[in-house]
RNA sequence: GGGGAAGUGUCGGAAUAGGCAGACGAGCAUGACUUAGGAUCAUGUGCCGCGAGGCGUGCGGGUUCAAGUCCCGCCUUCCCCA
């Protein structure tokens, strides 16, 4: 008997002799063919995580497997180690954050190692030292050179109390408030730096190049948002504008989508932010518009863009001059219209845009239609008492259909709907001569026309909008207090879903263009408008510059300063990095510290000479992580040599050779922040001649998140009293979450409650006292002695387990789970194994402790397998034929399986296959055990077991006299000749059924597989009295016969 | 509201050029070996039915010799956008 499995013991030992042996080290290697495989670098936080486990084993094991297909493998590691969290340690726990991270980065390094990763660290890249962070100066000032940095102005979520500018997480809630002090946080303008990623849109929307999920590529495109369309120029009208403006001053650029809308356009609506709103607002609406900008600062955009929310704005008192038709439309400020977005500025059109429908009915503002429904629907409800009692009778005669009831209290109405342009007329005739004095009707959603005794009118114009309302006014029934036509009929239930509509259809009420079918409205109405020089077409994008300042310390620091005499001066590449000064005092508000170190902040100007300030803000971290794939050629390449503008912050030969990312897997939350930044900074790379390629990851895969595990918890039954609503709890008896078998019934009682623990802290539990979910509040005192079964002595109600559901990870739900312990325990091998078997990798889910002794019993059986000999051993070693033939096809199929599923990402079925392959071993071991060819299917097995199980794998591999080292071997391959069974079962299907099988030679004619199958005596049975009209066999794979 | 993804045994999940649904595990059950078992080995395990047999991939239709897979219409969940 072999000994047995110790991963704890294999484990270190092999790692130190691969270390020893540089086994790992990637150097550039011409003779081979390149794989650089790259997983997403870890922030040190303090600890690894299932989360990174799961990430990083399943890759590491495909680039293992890689590296045994004949591919000279890079597969590195790293630190994202500049960030908020070391900053907030310092300020709460008085720790340097430099010396937090590197701390917490040692203390991963060492987890990581654990895993038996494949990993070069001689490659090891930590983003916070100077040899790394003078580069990503260097690409600032780089990209300044090219014109791709700007600085301007941008607000900030700033909290007054703490007076700093919070990072988005930092701000709490819907209240918005500061997650230090509470205060309510308000938007702050500052002076900001901003990459031009916009330049880059189009190319950015190009997936072309790579091989990317499709989930990825639609949220990085929907992020772009590219829209076509128009800017349109309208004018402020002159009276409105202050008498000194200088020309252009009031031109308000407007971009739209649809242009062919614009004669609908009845209210111009400007950002609160926009800077005309000071310039145009008359001195009467000054207090409630500045009111309105106040408030507005303090929303969040998301808040402000919903279409859920009640709709706000404010008039400005000014117009401006829709260009088409030369009408005065009133200007309002709204908070729905963002600085951001397109130019701050849109054109109101309430009769095609959802959120400008309900910003006018909400005003009173008028509602034109301007295009035509493309359904031609159209409805008109008939009051009652407004026709004569026949009017029905005419409206079947006419073939239009309706259907009578009820209009509120007032007695039975006829709901008319119509299609067609034919009909809508035909109706109109009819209603104009039914229609009785003193009534009006109407014709809403195609056509909207109104009639009235004696005349028929089209809401086609403002003034028409008034007119109609006008003579309504004098009818039945009554209009009331409504503004517009629109906000009277947007009552009526049975128009709700028809007044407002965004189809593209024939244009209607635009004069000239009135007609104009919707295929080619857009394309008219903006060569009509360039033409007069009234607008062009343009292109929007929801995309916007990527703004890098942080008002941070714990950052690479931006090289500018700031001359009395010059201005803005970069730092001059030779001078580089800017070095993060180390003796910082942290501000309990969290106020960069940068902002008061004299040393950092004093400097000469690199121009004059002259005396001038750094830049305190430094650069977002996602600048670190856009670039790290390169640091890793050449880590702190060329560090304490001077370098210039045209050094090359890599290592030339070794970017020739390994870049770029062959594959690249990580998390899809990084889907559109990271992933599309580090695509920019390559594609400015490109154009700076640094690198020579388009894209940095030319395939990406993405896994899913490790959810805790869902556990019941313990049930309590306690004795005790009530105390009003709550009950006070004397005695404590526990029965384990384990067995919900032996648990009591639950109760609720005048002195016991009893049920399953569902949360707990200091002074009470909550316990679930009924199967429907009912909570009962038990007051404890917590030191209380309770006996818990499974754990020796008393312990105390803090000892409790508690109701867990499935949900994410988290330190303060108590449901982590923690891989070093699942190593101390199992071993890393196996934990790998587990994470690729257990889920499907790109999706995850909860995590399952029973799930994993699964593998722990398979690979013991791995273990004695290709140790131990059989127990009823038979003497001879000559195989018998048919289990030496099963055996070896199921070898082949194994190699075949498991190349095509690492290489797909298909993890768990490639475990699957390698079970299978043990189980055929097994199976196979009494006959063949010592034969060549069991020899061959373990040595098969090791390797394709090689990259998920490394050390397990090499141990064996040692043991059985194999040269050193496993992972130096070729990858198996398979032959299709030995895939094929040497007979073949087929089912035989009668009318879609499956009612027979047959067994026949592998590679039996179709003729010979029919007769095989109509001879069948189970098929004979089935066949009794009936007619074959056809017999099928598709692809030899089964027989269908069709019988009547 | 728009867009996307997904719904398969008790659970994780297999299976898509349309071709035997439930691979491989977990769990459960029975048996063996055991002083014992949360060890190991063997067998069984979609549901209903004693049985022959019938039913079965969210629901309802359709195409086809054949549908988890294709088409149409719904329902539910998750994600993204608004």
């Amino acid at each position: 008997m072999s000994e047995p499995y110790n991963p704890q013991e294999i484990e270190p030992k092999w790692q130190e002799q691969w270390d020893r042996d540089a086994l790992y080290r990637a150097v550039i290697d011409e003779s081979k063919p390149k794989f650089y495989a790259l997983t997403m670098l870890p922030y040190p936080s303090g600890d690894i995580h299932i989360g990174h486990w799961y990430a990083m084993a399943p890759s590491d094991v495909r680039a293992r497997y890689k590296r045994m297909q004949g591919y000279n493998v890079l597969f590195p590691m790293g630190f994202d180690a500049f960030g908020l969290p070391a900053e907030n340690a310092a300020i709460q726990r008085n720790i340097h954050p430099k010396a937090w991270t590197m701390a917490n980065i040692a203390r991963e390094r060492q987890q990581l190692r654990s895993m038996g990763a494949m990993i070069d660290w001689e490659r090891e890249a930590i983003s916070c030292l100077p040899g790394y962070y003078r580069w990503t100066e260097w690409f600032f000032r780089k990209f300044y050179d090219m014109g791709l940095v700007y600085r301007k102005m941008s607000p900030v979520d700033y909290c007054p109390s703490c007076k700093t500018t919070l990072a988005r997480e930092q701000v709490i809630g819907e209240e918005r408030i500061c997650e230090r002090c509470g205060s309510p946080v308000v938007k702050k303008d500052l002076e900001q730096w901003f990459w031009k990623i916009t330049d880059y849109a189009d190319e950015l929307l190009d997936f072309s190049k790579i091989d990317w999920p499709e989930r990825i590529r639609l949220l990085q495109t929907n992020w772009i948002g590219r829209s076509e369309g128009a800017e349109v120029v309208f004018r402020v009208a002159p009276e409105d504008l202050p008498a000194d403006a200088a020309p252009g001053t009031g031109d308000l650029v407007v971009f739209t989508t649809r242009p062919d809308t614009l004669w609908g356009a009845t209210f111009m609506v400007l950002a609160p932010e926009h800077p005309l709103v000071e310039v145009i607002t008359k001195p009467e609406h000054h207090p409630s518009v500045h009111e309105y900008q106040f408030q507005a600062g303090r929303q969040s955009e998301i808040e402000r863009l919903s279409t859920e929310k009640e709709k706000t704005g404010v008039f400005t008192g000014a117009y401006a001059i829709n260009p088409v038709n030369g009408a005065r439309i009133p200007i309002w400020v709204a908070d729905y219209v963002m600085m951001g977005y397109g130019t701050g500025a849109i054109m109101g059109v309430p009769a095609h845009d959802e959120r400008d429908a309900a910003f006018a009915l909400k005003f009173g503002l008028p509602i034109i239609p301007v295009i035509d429904r493309l359904d031609g629907e159209a409805r008109s409800l008939v009051f009652p008492a407004s026709v004569p009692p026949d009017f029905a009778a005419t409206l079947d005669r006419a073939g239009i259909a309706y259907r009578a009831a009820p209009v509120g209290d007032l007695g039975e109405g006829l709901y008319v709907s119509l299609h067609g342009k034919e009909q809508i007329e035909r109706y109109v005739e009819l209603m104009r001569q039914a229609l009785l004095p003193g009534h009006w009707n109407d014709v809403v959603g195609s056509g909207w026309t109104f009639i009235f005794p004696g005349e028929v009118c089209q809401l086609d114009s403002v003034e028409a909008d008034r007119a109609i309302l006008a003579r309504c006014r004098a009818l039945d029934p009554p209009v009331g207090e409504n503004r517009t036509v629109m906000e009277m009929l947007s009552h009526c239930e049975f128009y709700s879903d028809i007044l407002i509509h965004h189809e593209h259809g024939t244009m209607i009420n635009s004069s000239a263009f009135t007609g104009t079918p919707g295929d080619q409205a857009i394309h008219k109405v903006t060569t009509w408008l360039a033409d007069r020089g009234m607008g062009k077409a343009a292109v929007n994008y929801r995309l916007r510059d990527w703004l890098v300042s942080r008002q941070r310390y714990w950052g690479a620091p931006i090289p500018i300063v700031y001359c009395d005499q010059c201005g803005i001066v970069p730092v001059p590449y030779e001078d580089l990095p800017v070095l993060l000064p180390d003796d910082v005092a942290f501000m309990p508000t969290g106020e960069s510290p940068l902002r008061y170190h004299e040393g950092f902040l004093n400097t000469t100007c690199p121009k004059c000479g002259g005396p001038a300030k750094r830049e305190t803000d430094t650069m977002d971290t996602f600048v670190c992580s856009s670039w790290y794939q390169y640091a890793y050629l050449s880590p702190y390449y060329r560090e304490g040599e001077p370098v210039d503008a045209t050094s090359l912050p890599w290592d030339p030969a070794e970017q020739a050779y390994w870049a770029p990312v062959d594959t690249y897997t990580g998390g899809a939350e990084h889907a559109v922040m990271h992933l599309l930044y580090t695509r920019f900074f390559t594609k400015a790379l490109r154009d700076a001649g640094v690198v020579d390629f388009d894209e940095p990851m030319l395939q990406l895969r993405n896994q899913g998140v490790i959810l805790g595990e869902p556990r019941p918890g313990d049930c309590v039954d306690v004795q005790g009293t009530w105390e009003g609503a709550a009950f006070h709890a004397e005695r404590i008896t526990v029965y384990g979450f384990a067995d919900p078998a032996t648990w009591p019934a639950f109760a609720r009682e005048a002195t016991r409650v009893c049920g399953e623990l569902m949360d707990r802290d200091e002074t009470t539990l909550k316990v679930r006292t009924s199967d429907a979910g009912g909570l009962t509040v038990v007051h404890i005192n917590a030191e209380m002695p309770v006996a818990i079964p499974g754990k020796e002595g008393l312990g105390t109600v803090n000892d409790l387990l508690y109701h867990l559901d499935v949900e994410k990870m988290s330190k303060s739900k108590k449901n982590v789970v923690a891989p070093d312990a699942l190593v101390a325990s199992y071993g890393a091998d196996t934990l790998r194994a587990y994470l690729m078997f257990g889920w499907r990798w790109e999706q995850g889910g909860p995590w399952d402790s029973q799930g994993i002794e699964g593998i722990v019993r398979w690979l013991n059986r791995v273990w004695s397998l290709v140790q131990d000999p059989p127990r009823e051993s038979r003497d001879a070693v000559v195989p018998d034929q048919a289990a030496a033939r099963e055996l070896q096809r199921a070898l082949h199929y194994a190699i075949k399986s498991v190349t095509e599923d690492l290489e797909t990402f298909s993890f768990n079925t490639a475990i699957a296959r390698l079970m299978e392959l043990t189980n055929a071993l097994s199976k196979a071991k009494p006959n063949c055990w010592g034969s060549d060819l069991w020899t061959e299917a373990v040595r098969g097995l090791l390797l394709l077991l090689a990259p998920v199980t490394p050390h397990m794998t090499e141990e064996l591999w040692s043991l059985l006299g194999y040269p050193y080292s496993i992972h130096q071997q070729d990858w198996p391959v398979w032959d299709e000749a030995l895939l094929l069974e040497d007979t073949i079962e087929l089912p035989v299907q009668i009318n879609g059924k499956v009612r027979a099988r047959i067994t026949l030679p592998a590679g039996s004619s179709e003729e010979a597989i029919k007769a095989a199958a109509l001879s069948d005596a189970q098929v004979q049975r089935n066949l009794e009295g009936k007619q074959v009209v056809k017999v099928i066999v598709p692809r030899g794979q089964l027989v269908s016969i069709v019988v009547k």
